[in-house]
DNA sequence: AACCACCATCGAATTTCTCGATGGATAATG
DNA sequence: CATTATCCATCGAGAAATTCGATGGTGGTT
């Protein structure tokens, strides 16, 4: 037959213990249980483990090499067992969340979320914005995080969880940057990168539209036009701090214009209909318990 | 009590076969005890693993979550068996090299050496040379590598492993980089920066000893001199393949100088006393069947 | 020398595991 | 529609392993 987790159990308890005895009355068994045990395994194993020395219990090297790998053994199960123990208590197994905007934010809540749940495996997607609600709408996402929407389908519950701002950057190299303010006119004449899912939304149409214009889907993509210099673009801040702060990005000095800031409402969104597992509860209200805005650079 | 690794071993049968009958078939058991075995593995962990459709036997998403660490658990197991085998078989848990010069030629038989022996820690020191000795002699060590010396104790054992091809060179932005052939005045001129162990050996000192000279204790720390434009150095050319890729170190061409490739001989050097282990003699062969001179650039 | 702590070994009691058989349920087949 | 085959859970008997307490040998300690 094959060894057991009790075997290995006894071999580093007496190993850790010093000796056969003590590792009996740490493990609460008897001593005579410790040692055949730890004499089969022996046996099992091809190698003598300790150098019973009488009076001096001591690793030999192969036990040595050996223990580590016993410690890992027992390491992964108790992984297992409390893996089993949140499964059990209804934790469910995998969380998706959808994520329109990936900003470090996030990364706040998700690391506490990670020790929170350590067994939980995590899906972090970013489709196109529509495709969000079809994601929570179908199951195949629990969570979803977007910009604010004028309304949303009856199945679909959400909270307003931040307010992400908005700024108009370009790179470094671009002729705009020289400026030192940058009037209403002088966007005009430059290339606008827009987020083509706000494009038709945001004020910046209205009185913007002669602007040679080009669109992206996301604002991963609309992040890289604008660092090679290829127009000028808005981006929420959070998103591009350390493009800022290392100066690859600049922002503008718009002048005489009121709405130098823009705000721009970020959603939480759930589905009515699938149940929200623990993990997602636990997630959920940790997004909302730390506003976005909170932690505006 | 516990469960059992023949229980996790159900487990991952169970799913993988798709059924209980099927898996037991495999195993060579009963169905009825791979069925009781893991209903009382579900019983301990507190989580139903299998959807029991009758006809169809699935994996609940726990249970697909619980399947990977158990297959997890069982792999560690898996090693523990291989390498207590080994290690029955006489194979020592570890092993000690000692390299006097790191280069990459090595790195062949240490990766081969990785699969054969995959469970074994393997410590790759590189002390002073003179220390390498002493490390064989008192068991710190079991092969080193070193360069060939006049004699050794008589305690010690060694071959010749290869030769090592040794090449006058400075950085790119050094004075003598820029000539388009070096005379032998023109070394005079410049630092020269010297392997201290071999600064009274090699025929270098015979006729160069009024050169301005630094040493240094190991070929790293004369390797970095040596790209800080320090001077002027002699390296082994296998040492500093990447430097002289990428430019940051050139050679130089002497002219009128016979021995412009200088070869010094590297030795495989153990213990006579201390018995090698099958690892060490297994990586012992290895290095000697490829010659270090096989493997020039 | 007496004592104490340590470890290996032994036999009995207990627990667990395994086997084969049985029964209920479903899907494919004639 | 009946038959057959396959699937799984359950049961009881037998086998195997684990556990316990006791015993004896050994080496330090007082």
């Amino acid at each position: 037959m094959r060894y057991s987790l009790e075997q290995l159990e006894m071999f580093v308890a007496v190993a850790d213990r010093g000796g056969f005895s003590a590792a009996a009355r740490h493990l609460g068994k008897t001593q005579s249980t410790v040692s055949s045990a730890v004499a089969n395994l022996e046996l099992d194993l091809g190698v003598s483990l300790f150098a019973r020395d009488n009076k001096r219990t001591a690793l030999t090297p192969p036990g040595e090499s050996l223990l580590r790998e016993a410690r890992e053994i027992l390491e992964r199960c108790l992984a297992l067992e409390g893996h089993a123990g949140s499964l059990g208590q209804g934790v469910e197994p995998e969380l998706t969340i959808a994520i329109e905007i990936p900003h470090d934010v996030l990364m706040g809540p998700l690391t506490d979320f990670a020790s929170q749940f350590p067994h939980l495996d995590l899906h972090a997607r970013h489709p196109r914005q529509g495709d969000i609600r079809t994601l929570l709408l179908e199951g195949g996402a629990q969570l979803g995080i977007l910009f604010a929407q004028p309304h949303y389908p009856a199945e679909l519950d959400f909270t307003q969880m931040g307010r992400l701002t908005l700024t108009h950057v370009v790179s470094r190299d671009h002729p705009l940057a020289q400026l030192p303010t940058v009037r209403f006119a002088d966007l005009h004449v430059h290339r606008r990168l827009a987020f083509s899912p706000h494009a038709h939304r945001l004020p910046t149409t209205e009185y913007l539209s002669a602007t040679p214009c080009w669109q992206a889907e996301s604002y991963p993509a609309l992040l890289e036009m604008a660092l090679a210099g290829l127009g000028w673009t808005t981006l929420p801040r959070q998103m591009i701090r350390r493009e800022l702060a290392r100066g690859d990005l600049v922002e503008l000095a718009l002048e005489a214009y009121p709405h130098t800031d823009w705000e721009v409402g970020v959603d939480l969104v759930w589905s009515k209909t699938a149940a929200l597992g623990p993990a997602a509860r636990w997630l959920k209200t940790r997004l909302l318990s730390r506003a976005l805005g909170e932690e505006k650079a």
